[in-house]
DNA sequence: TGCGTATTTGGCAAAAAATGCAAATACGCA
DNA sequence: TGCGTATTTGCATTTTTTGCCAAATACGCA
């Protein structure tokens, strides 16, 4: 295979798995609606501040996600909105 | 959080989950062209055929692809045209 | 039935990902 | 400067993923 093709490949597989688990599915979601700093979204999911701030980081490195520091807190928003109109396309595989 | 909005963020992440790895997007992206055998995706991808065999049964577990038996050889083809949508929006996330 | 090709599965080892705790950092405010 | 809150990072551990080899299966054909 090309290394050309190999290399777009790679840069898929690589946002798709930023993207791939529960956790960070409900950060982009709950980013969808504006952006929030880490402890309102620690607040919401039952886990670690480290373990959130770690699934933040996995999503800011994909690109899918901006942080900006205010002041004592850190917000983070999300970057590529088209990311939503993936789930419909899941909801179609639901049934059957 | 709620059991009901855990297991739809549970859907989702085992389906982009199905999807991050390169093999598997070069999988897709070869089906979208039409069904093909597992041994001509062997021959495309330079692996083992059981290897490719494995990523194609993740596949299809995730109700990606499906499959079917014909006498000898077993075909593929992709479920979830819809799919292809997704790396145009992650050619947005690609600049900057 | 016996052989050859196509595919899947079991087992195992190596690599990557996830998570909590504790420690380090950053910042605002008294 | 010193304290308290917010966030990130280091570390150790557990779990998951990947990939190959070898063995098992399935099927067509002589």
């Amino acid at each position: 295979m090309l290394a050309d093709r190999r290399q777009k490949l790679e840069f898929r597989a690589r946002l798709l798995k930023a993207m791939a688990h529960p956790t960070r599915i409900f950060i982009i979601e709950e980013l969808a609606r504006g952006e929030q700093c880490v402890c309102e979204l620690t607040s919401l999911i039952e886990a670690d501040m480290s373990t959130v701030s770690r699934h933040l980081s996995v999503l800011k490195n994909a690109g899918i996600v901006q942080d900006e520091k205010r002041g004592n807190q850190v917000f983070y928003r999300l970057r590529a909105r088209c990311i939503l109109g993936f789930f419909d396309c899941f909801e179609t595989l639901k049934q059957q």
